[in-house]
DNA sequence: CGCGCAGATATTGTATACAATTCTGGACTG
DNA sequence: CAGTCCAGAATTGTATACAATATCTGCGCG
């Protein structure tokens, strides 16, 4: 056998995360088209996998594809924004919700993470940052015990990634997140689903302003 | 000009519409595999196509595709039917509450198919019914006027659909449906967030105890 | 200066071919 | 007789090429 593990994954798959990503970080633009032949050539695919990976992203809801016409990156409004953060506010409150019902202990979600956010802002490292970010919501969804409803919010994460690489800097990004982080842990662990509840839309309507406010600053920029 | 309206549609959004009919109606079980070959050959086009519409089903959840090992359609246990209806109702619930701090009028979503709805259920017109209950439904997370929401809620309606026509039948599905929608789009017009909140959580309950209820009668299939 | 049409461009759909992986059934071995 | 292994079948994944269709662009013409 090999030395060096196999990757079992399929050009599909990897061609998704780094479309995904490439979006995300703004490698591709608000409103950016994207042409089959291009992308095939710059990620050293065929279109087969290529076409496919466009629709998985379309249903994600970070392409727009038109028929005879091609694909775009979806432009980002304020309005967007504000509906992410209305719609996430919900699916993540009963995620939260559910798992105080069930004591779940995430504590140690927070715990791993902290220093290593801590580090990732000192260095400026952005992408680093939002990743601790999403992983920590993404263990306090799986607490849940609901496979559909952490289907659903990784699919929102994906939206709200693209938001926060968008609008967010170092400056901007706030420095007693993970304080928070730890505090929603604590409450979800002691199975308090109210204040678990509360401290969530504190958490979410405090980002959102934040981003808001940045918004505000720059003018209506769809990146 | 034709005089007969051209379909703009291309071969993968009729693809997908006909291929998620065909899971959600149950002419594909759970579990059931999905041979490109035999799927490419029975809707007339090839296998491009077909497998850039199961990629789309896999992320809507309905089918679920291994590399190398191919697609199949994916199982429902009962656990996911609670789960489900736990999403439906965090999402339903933001999207009422919103349509009714807009006073959205929504009264004639219902009129309008009310006696649409009790001639299907007299003739057992079950798909028919069901479609029915599913648009009203949407109209009214369309008058939430946020898209994201919208969507979101438009992807779970896959699954709903299916868990509908797998353990619902004329005698089953609740006879008060109609007067509950229309207290429910009552509430709405008249801005009483909370009351429309309450009508909802009460909708739905029932709506999944009774598909329960149903289920239990049966044993746990998984059609 | 506005309009329309032809060519260029791009995408979609398809066919074909082949590589890679998984599955299957039976022969072989202990 | 049970278990293993291997060759071939079946299926998926990918690449290439090309026809059909739709869109875009720019030029000529009235």
């Amino acid at each position: 056998m090999d030395v060096l593990a196999r990757a079992p994954e399929t050009r599909f798959e990897t061609l998704v995360d780094e479309l995904r990503e490439a979006i995300l970080t703004g490698r591709y633009r608000a409103g950016e088209r994207l042409v089959q032949e291009d992308l095939a050539e710059a990620f050293r695919v065929s279109r087969i996998p290529l076409r496919e990976a466009l629709r998985r992203l379309e249903g994600e809801g970070l392409v727009i594809i038109s028929p005879n016409r091609g694909a775009i990156v979806r432009p980002l409004a304020p309005k967007d924004i504000v509906d992410l953060y209305d719609l996430r506010l919900a699916l993540e409150t009963l995620a939260v919700r559910r798992a105080a019902e069930r004591y779940a202990d995430v504590r140690e979600a927070t715990t791993r993470r902290r220093e290593e956010a801590a580090a990732a802002v000192e260095s400026g490292a952005l992408t680093t940052l939002f990743r601790l970010d999403r992983d920590f919501h993404a263990d306090l969804a799986a607490a849940s015990d609901n496979p559909h409803l952490v289907a659903a919010l990784g699919g929102q994460w994906s939206q709200i990634m693209r938001i926060m690489h968008a609008y967010l800097r170092v400056g901007t990004y706030a420095p007693n997140v993970w304080q928070e982080h730890s505090g929603l842990a604590d409450a979800v662990a002691h199975g308090d689903a109210d204040g678990a509840a509360e401290r969530l839309r504190l958490h979410l309507t405090t980002s959102r302003d934040r981003i808001l406010a940045d918004l505000w600053d720059k003018g209506p920029v769809s990146r």
